[in-house]
DNA sequence: GATGAATGAGTCTTCATTCAT
DNA sequence: GATGAATGAAGACTCATTCAT
């Protein structure tokens, strides 16, 4: 090829597009993009071929980010409480250190935009605790909860958590403490 | 008066945009609502000066609906418990049966085009429920959980049930039942 | 008649019109002026059929007026420049002490609404004017001028005189005497 | 550039909302201009960014084109009066030759869409003329005569003497010549 | 006659997308 | 590949006029 596709570029546009978007709605003109990002129009239609796939690609990749937060130094052999708790703080912390990028995950998944695909895709990279919490189940040592249920559960609460978290910074912290402990409570065993 | 203006016409005006806004989002012309609700397309102008109003007063319209269906028949007289549950089914059920309605009105909290005083004129019929949770706190029947983060919880744990009653209609009541087991799990004192 | 159509009503809607024509130019919607006037929004229309007939009868209305300020006691046995200076006088001192009616008697001709009935009309009374003129002309007292170049030349001059008057009230006379003279050195034989 | 903004495309523009606002005044809706220029309608947009500003743009190219055709061959050297019948005749007859840049112009200036901006620059390719009969009146070679009025007579007459020019196109060199022996006398001192 | 709600064509402006350069 | 001007279909809102009450 004379001149690939720049992935700076492709990274450009993304980065440029979360903001745009927590900032201003997913209803904002690809033209803000474009002009945020550096590049001319025209450009960001050579990268992503409409505002839909630009929107499921964003989805994508700031889930894959997400993941790579979340999993990374995953206590494997640690106690299921443990794990679900390593879980629970880099899932928060992400969610308060990258308040766009949360903010347009959110938009997104209400807007009606994403494919089937897309959403498969965005939720591969986190087979791993499902089988973890799966596993938890069986052992008993969590209540009898249909794991999707408890999934959309976990999800709920931190995100809830995350709002106060973001909210009252100086006790950011006792949030994030407080609101696993509720969550674990809810669906613990004992 | 020549021809007042009628309250039938406005309501269908309102029902008309629950539905619309509920299909394609917030972002949905004016014309689709005024079609659906057999008007003109400048009508809807004479009972909304704008689109923007016509958000602000559907927002109260469901929130005086939702706080109707969940104080009815309130057990002041019930045990914290008795009384929680009662909040949780009804409201559940209300999102259930109303599953337009509670759409847009996540959209609407999230649309940035609720003016403050609606959204005090929304949480206004709601203070019977606050002043109950304060007391229970007090009370120490409940855990040490700021009153704020209580609510939020409960709101983020009955969304997630609701989305699994709606989409299991069969096993609608079991969701209910677990979703306030572990929301009361996680909450009471003991 | 049970109900006759009230001349205070139409007097109402003229003046309002005026006002409110002077204020936001033409285009002002008819309601500013129903509404100015205190009147229903369709009650304009039984008085004038539709929005230009009100322009055209605003017109011969303020040019009635107009005429009326002017002719009034008019110096028949004077000379030549006393009469036209007592026209000069009492045109230029309307035009300061109606300014809402003069704007818009501006605007009006410019507009490209006005028949030619009602520029006639419009006309109509000024009739003597014309005729004293013609007549001065003839007496060779002023040069040999085309009547009606006469006419519009004064007028223009007037306009400008006035202008000059409401922006400089504290000097209103003095200009008011300038314009005078400027006119008439212009237009007399010697 | 991919495609610059064409001059061409800007001039027609300018070109056809002259013709446009000539015969149908400043209320003409834009797509009328568009049209006529051979454009679509989001085109004109991307020369002017809203109407108002397509008015004052306007404002200016006309004036600035007015300006051209008074001041050249400006007779520096000459008499008073000899300057100043090459003003009257230069813009009598732009007045003449371009009817519905006239037209336009003094629609534009009695508006109230023009920027004090747009004001300043319109008047400063005049500023010549201004200095000439500053002069002028210095050297009492004119009355006693505020300068702002003179200017202001001037223009009133020339306006008029431009409409009987063009209501009887063959006796118009001689309406050029009377209307500025009319001036001339009204303000020279002798 | 008076009222004012109802109408719907008309207006300016935005924006995703195309394509000439 | 990059650029940004060109496109034209929407969309929110206005307003003269009509007509049911």
């Amino acid at each position: 090829m004379a001149r690939p596709k720049s992935d700076d570029k492709r990274n450009a546009i993304l980065s440029a597009a979360t903001q745009i978007f927590a900032e201003r709605g997913l209803a904002a003109p690809t033209s803000a993009i474009s002009n945020l990002a550096g590049i001319a129009e025209g450009t960001l239609f050579t990268y992503f071929s409409n505002k839909d796939e630009l929107l499921n690609e964003l989805y994508r990749e700031i889930k894959l980010d997400l993941a790579d937060a979340m999993m990374s130094g995953f206590p494997r052999k640690k106690s299921v409480r443990t794990k679900l708790r390593h879980i629970w703080d880099r899932y928060t912390t992400w969610g308060v250190t990258h308040p766009d990028q949360r903010k347009v995950l959110s938009q997104l998944q209400l807007s009606g935009s994403l494919t089937l695909e897309s959403k498969k895709a965005g939720s591969a990279p986190f087979s791993e605790i499902e089988a973890m919490s799966k596993e938890a189940v069986e052992q008993r040592i969590l209540r009898d909860i249909p794991l999707e249920f408890l999934a959309a559960t976990m999800d709920a609460s931190a995100q809830t958590t995350m709002s106060f978290m973001a909210a009252h910074s100086t006790s950011a912290e006792k949030f994030q403490r407080l609101g696993f402990e509720t969550f674990w409570k809810g669906i613990s065993k004992k």
